[in-house]
DNA sequence: ACGGTTACTGTAACCGTTTGCGCCCACTGT
DNA sequence: ACAGTGGGCGCAAACGGTTACAGTAACCGT
């Protein structure tokens, strides 16, 4: 590999002077022909730069690392694929880590100097995440719900999506609801789970809760398959995310009920996976491309300004009918 | 930030003594004495490593990059999953790029010096890689069914399990049979697409494609829908991947065509979208977990070894049938 | 003619590690 | 007593850039 030096040399100049011309610094001037000799020089022994020496100079390394609680789920794989987009077209590569697998020690334990952190995980996670002040300290922007103070944060705002989606399956009929949700969550705290509570409590219903380990879809249906045969009577599931709608669907068409005549059915985070599944579940529509670009934009000008002042963002999600829910299929067109 | 020479002063020793004790290299002895003051005094100023200089020193950043067409699908959000999870155990971090996005030039164009490169995208992606010569050369390992020479490989065999499912349409009857695939592939090369063209011809039918640009769920079932209108003797569709498969069954379903017994449909990967499809879908398994775990070994085994010579593994695929094909319902199960 | 800019370029000190080499000293065998 | 050995440790030179600072020359105004 050639270095900075080897194009100095070829160019007849010192290492500042090339380094200045190439990486364009405009502080200090360099006249226009040794710029193109250098420029000549670059391009005939094929340099290109070492990031890591600069990285250790600068300290910055132009790459920042994205923490999810699991990496092949629809809602968080689509993070993922906005973050990539947007990191890559400022010139920052993107390391991607799982909390699900690392144990209590060591969240987003990532060994690279990152000069960034985007959080898209639950509040737990990122509250022992910005307790740990040995490490040394990155800007960090959260995403999601519920989230602790003191952190740059992408907020979203789901308890009226929520209600609406609750009021909507009582609507339908629905006096038997379960709120399908993950143990790992912070139930009590859950705005999902609030709004369940507030609008149940509201129609006089009892509010009962499937905890669905893992939040899979697998993991759903087999949930909820023994949850029917212990209560036969449900006909309304409020479920977490749409990968818990799917599976729930699955388990209930596998006892032979139908959805949504026998049980309604309501999603979250408004996925492909609850677009395309049949039939089309109705869910809380998140404006995930938005956030990521938001979270994005704060990280950027976080990193570039330190001591800005903690800022935040809301975002809403938008409750979406499709069949799933609607006993009335007139209504919902589709 | 304490710093190698922090520790270094607090022991009362020199840098490269407490290198040497903190990175465990036992080539030279080092008193056991000293080794325990130089622990605790990088243990009291709270001393980390910084990974930019050694990398520098080095040449090993600890860090790969696993290159996808999509971030954002089922099938390459499992290899995502599997990977991090195997070079986060091995100390290494995982950057993700996306070859979908960027242009011809800079495919794999991270910016960080990688230690090495898994590559789970097309075979012309993969050849343009290979050719950069110009960049420094990494280990590259790459995977799936259809790749060029003179490369660490995890090749995948689907051309028995494709048969196998064509062979299965035909024999529920099936006669006027259509591939959905991408047009990006090379469809003249693609092992489905050869199963496809032997199958048929042994069985008189004649073969015909259906592009679908992305390969998105939405896209098959725009496409599909309007092959439909134009064709509407359409009986079997055997799909490039399972969110293909999915998109199809949606506009099938829409046109109020039934599955399987108007248009019976097979689809690829094995990933939870055909699993939990309604109706099922019947696919190729991929072993992908393993696939990933083969391909990990490979690149590590070559990262410390450059000169090994070239290997291969290859794993087959398996089809799975599912009620999506199956018209007699008994057969299946489920 | 002379001090003061200005435009450009070079010197060298970093950034924080790793590691080849050499030094010192204690110990051993004769 | 002395050469030989080797364990234990430090010196200093990398790695490949960045950048503060200094230096030189040309140019300008008076």
């Amino acid at each position: 590999m050639a270095t900075l030096a080897d194009v100095a040399n070829k160019a007849g100049v010192s290492k500042a002077t090339a380094s200045r011309v190439l990486n364009g610094k405009t502080t200090v001037p360099v006249a226009p022909a040794t710029a193109a000799r250098i420029q000549a020089a670059a391009a005939e022994v094929g340099y290109s730069p070492n990031p890591v020496a600069s990285a250790l100079v600068t300290g910055r390394s132009n790459v920042v690392a994205l923490l999810l609680p699991y990496l092949d789920r629809p809602y968080y794989s689509s993070a993922i694929g906005c973050l990539e987009a947007l990191t890559q077209q400022a010139g920052y590569d993107l390391i991607v880590m799982c909390s699900s697998r690392c144990g209590v020690a060591d969240i987003a334990d990532c060994r690279w100097p990152v000069d960034g952190l985007v959080v898209l995980d639950s509040y737990d996670v990122l509250l022992r995440l910005l307790q740990r002040t040995d490490d040394r300290v990155r800007p960090v922007v959260a995403l999601g719900g519920l989230l602790p103070e003191g952190v740059d944060a992408v907020r979203l705002e789901m308890g009226a999506a929520a209600e609406q989606a609750i009021r909507h399956l009582i609507g339908q009929g629905c006096r038997k609801l379960a709120y399908a949700t993950s143990p790992a969550t912070p139930v009590a705290t859950s705005e999902r789970w609030k709004a369940f509570l507030r609008v149940t409590a509201e129609a006089g219903i009892e509010p009962v809760s499937i905890p669905i380990p893992g939040e899979s879809r697998p993991s759903a249906r087999d949930a909820v398959a023994a949850y029917c045969r212990d209560h036969p009577d449900l006909d309304g599931l409020f479920c977490h995310n749409d990968d818990i709608a799917c599976g729930a669907i699955r388990a209930l068409l596998d006892a032979e009920l139908r959805v949504p005549d026998d049980v309604a059915v309501v999603g979250c985070d408004g996925t492909v996976t609850a677009e395309f599944a049949e039939p089309p579940i109705s869910t809380i529509a998140l404006p995930i491309a938005d956030m990521c670009a938001e979270a994005w934009t704060m990280l950027l000008r976080r990193m570039e300004n330190p001591d800005l002042p903690i800022c935040s963002t809301t975002f809403s999600g938008r409750f979406v009918q499709r069949r799933s829910s609607c006993r009335d299929r007139a209504r919902t067109g589709r």
